[in-house]
DNA sequence: CTGTTAGCGCGTTCAA
DNA sequence: TTGAACGCGCTAACAG
């Protein structure tokens, strides 16, 4: 069935310049064994007729598709958004193609798409915070070439991620330094990988300072979580947040605003990812900013070394910086 | 030349089975003239074997990708990112998948990635507010089908927009009623179709007040841009802004904070775009709410219903919602 | 150096 | 109802 029609084929090039498809096959691909004055009337045909070949019957002969595809949970959040451009821009400097797909925050529904969209692609990167560990393991064998995000290390893949642990670590040593002894969490999905490392570095500071107190309290990772949760903070009697991410900040500092609380006078409010609208709160707010652009990057590399079959990316790890903004201040006492 | 060894094919499933490559083919497609107890056994063993037809073969032989291509000019900007998210999710609806390309402000990148792009897939969403009319036009039945997003009418393709003209005549109908007599446009892009349906409200305006002054100044897209007029816009004398998106109000909010300028009782400003964190700017922004993710939606309908040979969508227009916040404010006198 | 042939994996005619 | 044969468009062996 012959979809597509006016498109010329190879076939047409070849009938043109009166010669065979292995020959214009050779000089389209740039092999070397031909003769130039034919290897230029098969261009010049080429040109004329405006042919370029068939990318789908060239994958299915070759193998593969110079395309990669993207999983993640949610297109609507920064962080995922800025590693999809960063992947993106990286993976067409080596002329890849780049797949979307969302899951819109089924976790269940990852794994098909992961397994779906590897099908048409060379490759997969991976973000999937909230899958279960075991499904993750046993998922990943399925997909080879991958590469995933923000995850613990794993056996059958190159990971790449920011350290959260090591950032957090340092935005609790910033406030710890600056008098803070009563700080409150706002823990974000249980489930995540990210969400735990961030509870490793609560109990690292806690057992590092034994006059410090970390209070955790259940909360999202969009604007909304972060209002909602305003009266428990305040409630507790912390006069530092550390909270989830951006988002959840930028919830709380406005809810808490609403209430009179004066940030960082009488409370301290620290994010996490530094998206890009971090610096224009009101006060600008202190993060950790995780280079996501970067790690999309670091992505395409890990994959990039894989399919050409270049010595394996083990692991990329990016540790946030700090950045220290108005939202943070000496503790209110 | 055989890759991704270890997939199972249609051969293999038909050698289990004992039947042959075509009877394997018509019951994984549904075809109703099989045997029903041998369709149960190829799919059992199918089922077992784990098999899935490979979609590059299916591609190939059915002229069809199940692959729709988006062409953006900036994957930073939250404008075409949420058209991706209304896109990717409403084809995904429809079982489509979505390749993006990213043409990174190049605006000669663009046709040559909607071309190669259009050449893996089924059709083209294009997003470049700066290309050419002419080159537009040009390039339009060489992609067919093809949606164009926020351009001007065309006769070769439907065009999904936002009504900026509408939009941005309210803004300045509200400006206008608040007392405001001189106000300043942000210009962005001179090239971009959105800019010059803005401009066209502009001379709307003017022609239906004789009273109102409307400077233009020439301006970029993004915060830094807004943070760069900020004198020429308080040396211009007007009392209203109207700046080219939410970006640029954002920008020159701050700049004129830092000098001590107050927003709106010294100042009004207007944004455009409503983009997620245009209410949480201090003041909270005024803007024109454009929807997005409604557009990359209805763009998916559009290309869907040129893909099923269903009644074309000739065009689909949405006139976004003026949101009034705390930026604009009675005339300062 | 060139052309002929055989697939890549699948859907679909055409006979049987 | 089933199977054999053909072709989608291309690349890569294999002769010549």
């Amino acid at each position: 069935m012959a979809r597509t029609p006016g498109t010329t084929t190879i076939t047409d090039v070849a009938r043109h310049a009166g010669v065979s498809l292995s020959t214009v096959s050779r000089v389209m691909n740039g092999n070397a064994t031909v003769d130039p004055a034919l290897a230029e009337r098969v261009r010049a045909t080429a040109a004329e007729l405006g042919y370029t070949a068939n990318p789908l019957a060239r994958s299915l002969v070759l193998g593969r598709t110079q395309t990669i595809a993207v999983v993640v949970p949610d297109l609507a959040n920064p962080t995922f958004q800025e590693i999809l451009r960063g992947l993106s821009r990286a993976a067409a400097v080596d002329g890849y193609h780049v797949l979307v797909a969302d899951s819109a925050e089924q976790v269940d529904e990852e794994k098909v798409l992961a397994v779906d969209t590897r099908r048409r692609t060379d490759g997969v990167v991976l973000c999937a915070p909230r899958m279960d560990a075991d499904a993750l393991a046993a998922l990943l064998p399925t997909l080879s070439p991958v590469v995933v995000v923000n995850r613990a290390p794993q056996e059958l893949a190159p990971v790449v991620a920011a350290d959260y642990r090591s950032a957090l670590a340092e935005l609790i040593a910033h406030l710890h330094g600056l008098g803070h002894r009563h700080l409150v969490f706002l823990a974000g999905v249980a489930g995540s990988a990210s969400n735990a490392a961030r509870r490793e570095a609560l109990a690292d500071a806690r057992a590092a300072h034994a006059d410090l107190t970390i209070d955790e309290l259940a909360c999202g990772v969009d604007f909304d979580s972060g209002a909602a949760v305003a009266d428990a903070v305040l409630a507790g009697g912390a006069t530092g947040v550390l909270a989830f991410n951006d988002l959840v900040a930028m919830g709380l500092l406005s809810a808490v605003g609403d209430r009179g609380v004066r940030v960082p006078d009488d409370l301290s409010i620290a994010g996490f990812d530094d998206i890009p609208f971090a610096r224009y709160t009101t006060p600008p707010l202190t993060t950790a900013a995780v280079p996501a652009a970067e790690l999309g990057a670091d992505a395409w590399a890990a994959l990039h070394a894989q399919l050409t079959g270049a010595t394996p990316v083990a692991a990329a790890t990016r540790t946030p910086a700090v950045v220290l903004r108005a939202s943070t201040g000496p503790a209110a006492r």
